[in-house]
DNA sequence: CTTTTTTAAACTGTCGACAGTCGGCAATCG
DNA sequence: CGATTGCCGACTGTCGACAGTTTAAAAAAG
């Protein structure tokens, strides 16, 4: 399988107005344009865009399967605001299907593989020294991203994707915990060095760390800022 | 199939159409009334539902969403055909999402997850004396979906319920090749048996085994069969 | 001045229509 | 006779419009 994620449109124009809308929605909620609980109009959206309500309408769609947004019927479509609640259940299901995907993974262990996210952990400390807080979260999930991608499980894969599209939901409260660049690099490189001792209990010692930091930082992020907000005053 | 305008909007008119129509395409899809890889003409579609092309393209991404239907750009869409490596990959993830959520209820096994489980275990022993195949498998699912449900983490819910769609996708193979009436019973006995002992051990050898039966017959009947229909022709 | 009722604006759900595109068929050329 | 090219029909992507509903503001009542 090619792992970039890029569709391969190199020099054809674009085609999709749903996929474009909806990466530039994409966009919108993770730089926080939009914010959490947030109403979005799909008639304002549609003259900011130059568009009509039709792509609009399913790109909104799409979000809402990905999670990041929410429609209430008759109401509209709304940011979805994580709460503490559903964080902590973000980050238990991300450490099952990481735990699932390096015992695969120690099990089918390629040079290819090893190679390729060594490469990726380079990239990740590089990018860690730098400032862009969010460049350095997206080459962290591009790390796990390859742990799950040759892993072996398509399916797998593609449960990881949409729980990371979640997990961006709420990126800039990440960036602003995440941990310091020595401990980046040193966590992942256990995560390497486990893999390659090629033990199972090391494996699985190394990502419950591994996610168990990544989720306490996040979870204490989100309980001092107090980000949620809901107002769900009707079922 | 009802194709002329009588039936599909007979009594049903208070609510979302796309929800309507999602329902109509996911119970024709899992009836076999489209056939995995069949094209779906959205025209045709609104006609004979007696809606208007909208509704019928929201309700097909949905669907897509899900993984029931996959589309390809200018072309529409695709009734989804699982091969054997996905439908591997489906047990796989499943056995992933269980273990799981098996881990943390019997952590937090309380008298009424006891009762809830118990009872549908009953429930699902009576079905399977009976006649009605996909019943028999949607009981079956429905206790699986309890011990998610009870595991006490939504999102992990979700993900299992994402997946039971694609299960459902091949439901009238899996009739086919499903256990015998007195094997189900036991097994999901020896489940309700685990989670009483409280030993983890005991929890994942009840659930790896029970998967492990399960994807054994799925896959066993898809490789007899051979009923994946693939014509990519273009990437 | 506060609270309730009325009214108006804005929005969503749905529809029919138009244009560009894709696949198949036939006519043409080698 | 086989391959290529142009054409035709069907369909998807997109658009603007209408009706019913929700939200917000304005007006009236206490």
């Amino acid at each position: 399988m090619a792992l970039s994620s890029a569709a391969p449109r190199a020099f054809i124009q674009q085609q999709n107005l749903v996929e474009q809308v909806a990466d530039y929605l994409t966009q919108a909620i993770i730089q926080q344009h939009f914010l959490p609980g947030e109403r979005l109009s799909e008639v304002q959206l549609s003259r900011e865009l130059g568009v009509s309500r039709a792509p609009v309408r399913e790109a909104a769609r799409l979000l809402e399967s990905r999670g990041l947004l929410i429609s209430k019927p008759r109401r509209g479509f709304f940011v979805r605001a994580l709460d503490a609640v559903e964080l902590e259940d973000v980050f238990d299901l991300r450490l099952c299907l990481e735990r699932h995907a390096i015992h695969r993974l120690v099990e089918r262990y390629t040079p290819e593989a090893q190679r390729a996210l060594k490469q990726q952990v380079d990239v990740l400390c590089e990018a860690a020294t730098g400032s862009d807080g969010t460049r350095r979260i997206e080459e962290d999930l591009q790390f796990h991203r390859l742990m799950l991608h040759y892993a072996g499980n398509a399916r797998l894969l593609r449960a990881f994707d949409d729980l990371t599209h979640e997990l961006r939901l709420c990126i800039t409260l990440i960036t602003k915990t995440h941990e310091a660049p020595d401990t980046i690099a040193t966590s992942h490189y256990q995560l390497l060095d486990a893999l390659d001792s090629g033990s199972t209990d090391s494996c699985r010692e190394a990502i419950d760390y591994h996610i168990g930091v990544a989720r306490d930082f996040v979870v204490k992020g989100v309980g001092d800022t107090g980000d949620t907000i809901d107002e769900d005053v009707l079922s």
